[in-house]
DNA sequence: TCTTGATTTGACCATCTGGTCAAACTCACG
DNA sequence: CGTGAGTTTGACCAGATGGTCAAATCAAGA
């Protein structure tokens, strides 16, 4: 294992591509379907080779995880409590949909972890997660209280919300099987657009 | 493997009990996720057993999965071209939030296959839904064109109507997470329904 | 160039896992 | 009972899998 100095070019490089091809395994076959071999060739190193920048399937998998949580989570870092609320919460949905259109991987590796129980995250959910939903329920309820958005379960708005974006990157098959050649998004956007906003307008 | 005659008592009682274990197993950990001891185990059977009554893991998986969809997909089999638009359409996403909180093993088994590709039941995909689909969205255009409901893409109503209410049984350790004590279907009713009342409201 | 730490790998190991098989056991029925 | 079909199991196997290790190779600074 390297040493615990500043990391070569060489660390750098390699870790970067482990945790690229550990992304593709883990996210298309879940933490028990996917192989170190298998990331291993993703990754274009031998086995040993791989396990010399980890020191384990495990540890990629964890390390994975905490290193995209921010990244997922920063579109709802992002509701800000001093802007238009309707506008605010819109932007976020967008913003969510999006990154189901242009991360559908990372969407899957929680997806996969999630609907196993979340065995490897579950107190990343419980503590991180929930104090930043509880965080911006506060902020919603505020809104509410003010009149500026309809009054529904702040709660389960945001589950809503949730769902239905994460849902065209976590079953995308099933949405490619319905929909044949017609690209998924299409149309998905206005969508949640008009739904929401009919929602939420007082 | 038995005889191709009538199953016998023992038959009946030992095939259902691997395949109520095994719906447990698999919706916890996917197929790969899931072994056959596993199973076994939880069916009180041995290995040697169970492979007595089934030829492989893949068997009971495949008969799982095929002898749930008709379930699954009987609510909206159920979504009746004559009777009210609105009420046809709230009843129907009442009655899959019911099943996401009653059957949250089967919606996890779907689940679990989905994300990762449906790798062993595209073709019902494809075939068997698709059509249901495209039927049942030729009644929601055409209730849309008699102004009996709002115009909003047909396929989006319907995903996400899915992803809504398979979201509380695909992703309850999170929903747990964040509510907490908090019963996680408390308030889901109202919420869903005032929210596709609102959308679809002409 | 030489040296030393970083990197890579072939060979190997223990365990797990899906599946097989022959032998043993049980049950229903004549 | 006795018997043959139905049922169960211990022992076993081959391949997959996560992980180890010593030896070989490489890279960069003195």
């Amino acid at each position: 294992m390297p040493k615990d100095r500043a990391p070569t070019r060489i660390q750098k490089k390699n870790r970067a591509a482990i945790l690229e091809a550990a992304l593709n395994v883990f996210s298309a076959h879940g933490f028990r379907g996917a192989t170190v071999d298998q990331i291993a060739a993703e990754a274009g190193l031998s086995k040993p080779n791989l396990l010399y920048y980890f020191p384990s399937k495990e540890a990629i998998h964890t390390e994975l995880l905490s290193g995209l949580l921010d990244t997922w989570l920063a579109p709802l870092h992002d509701l800000d409590e001093d802007g238009d609320p309707m506008e605010e919460i819109l932007a976020y949905i967008q913003r969510k949909l999006q990154m189901s259109q242009e991360l559908p991987r990372e969407s899957r590796l929680f997806a996969n972890e999630l609907v196993q129980g979340a065995p490897r995250i579950h107190e990343a959910l419980s503590n991180d997660l929930k104090e930043l939903v509880d965080d911006k329920v506060t902020t919603l309820t505020r809104w509410m209280d003010q009149g500026k958005i309809a009054r529904v379960h702040p709660y389960h708005l945001m589950f809503s919300i949730w769902a239905l974006t994460q849902h065209y990157a976590d079953f995308e098959v099933q949405v490619r099987a319905i929909l044949g050649e017609e690209d998924p998004f299409e149309g998905a956007d206005p969508f949640v657009d008009t739904l929401y906003r009919k929602l939420l307008t007082p």
